[in-house]
DNA sequence: ATTGACCTGTGACAATCGTCACAATCGCAC
DNA sequence: GTGCGATTGTGACGATTGTCACAGGTCAAT
């Protein structure tokens, strides 16, 4: 298993020493997924972060039957469900593959057992965390300050690779309207 | 000054040592506020957590000229702008006095400069940011996973003491809709 | 008591969105 | 090529919301 992602990825949340990486590195394991594979399932307790090698992660919870999404995480990129993490009650979402995927996983509850008050360690965790929950919130940010249609240009314009990877039916959810409304502001853009 | 908010609030983030807990008592600075007197300011840099002693704090943004309100911080509670914090770019968020307020301020430049490696003073301030946003990532699902009527319904059931001290004028922005929708949603509750 | 500022409720109308139904297109296995 | 499933587009209709306008109520200052 090729290293390279996971080490740049780790040093863009904490730039510490070589040793320090390595020994987070010592931290995680990876594990292949199918498409529609969970890491993470409604119910579960959420105990670990996960880094997207190869693919990406599809972030859901489940209205009345219908799923609706809360994220897609591309390579080099990490997620987890803080709020389940921190308050420790089951998740209320699901963590699964969005396509065949690679992922590096974190497990904090490995990780505290063997390093317990190791500072690089818990510093890592906790940007990681601030890093995971702002970028939720941009997301949010999203619903609060812009309409449906202001919202998909708003992708259009900030985030392209989105439109390329994620079939347009996924991205209704996203945006918080049916796919119906997300083929009709479509429409009028041409 | 009365103190024991001060002290009991930190507790609730830390629990740590009785010395940790002065030198961080030690760090607050108090202020009273005016009804609509700002702490930050659109366009500001900030570098500073608010623990509302009286009163409330009301945080909001400017869309095309009209107030947003993104949250409301009663007594006991911490609220601080972690974007602007964290990436040091300027606000663009308000937060000011919703009525005649006592509040403790925390200055991370200050503090920083004074205990740079006090680990009390760096995990109390992680755990607060982490704290902060996921008190914030709860609204945000408000608007993610209900209607506007289900939001209404929501704060009625799951935080009423916000209907008592916030117009209804307020509230509206908040939940996402305009004042007229609100009285409404009212409406058909009967 | 009177004024004026602010807040709340409500009616009329237009715009937007969700729901349901069905057609068109695309990709892929056979 | 053929067939099938998944995806996307579109039309019709109802429900919800925003906008604009105005009425009534509350409260504090004069």
């Amino acid at each position: 298993m090729n290293q390279t992602t996971l080490q740049s990825s780790i040093a863009q949340i904490s730039k510490t020493s070589d040793e320090d990486i390595a020994l987070l590195v010592s931290c995680a394991v990876a594990r292949k997924l199918k498409k529609g594979e969970p890491l993470l399932k409604e119910g579960d307790l959420c105990r670990s972060f996960y880094l997207v090698e190869k693919g990406y992660l599809r972030t859901w919870y489940n209205k009345n039957g219908v799923p609706i999404n809360l994220s897609f995480t591309f390579e080099g990129h990490f997620i987890s469900n803080l709020k389940s993490f921190k308050s420790r009650q089951p998740s209320d979402l699901t963590i699964e593959a969005g396509e065949p995927s690679v992922v590096w996983i974190f497990d904090l509850n490995t990780m505290a057992a063997t390093y317990k008050a190791h500072p690089a360690i818990t510093l890592f965790v906790r940007r990681l965390a601030i890093r995971v929950l702002l970028a939720s919130e941009e997301h949010s940010s999203l619903f609060k300050m812009y309409t449906p249609a202001e919202r998909y240009h708003y992708i259009e314009k900030n985030n392209p690779q989105l439109l390329q990877r994620i079939s347009l039916s996924q991205l209704a959810s996203y945006l918080g309207v049916t796919r119906e409304t997300l083929s009709r502001i479509r429409a009028k853009s041409n």
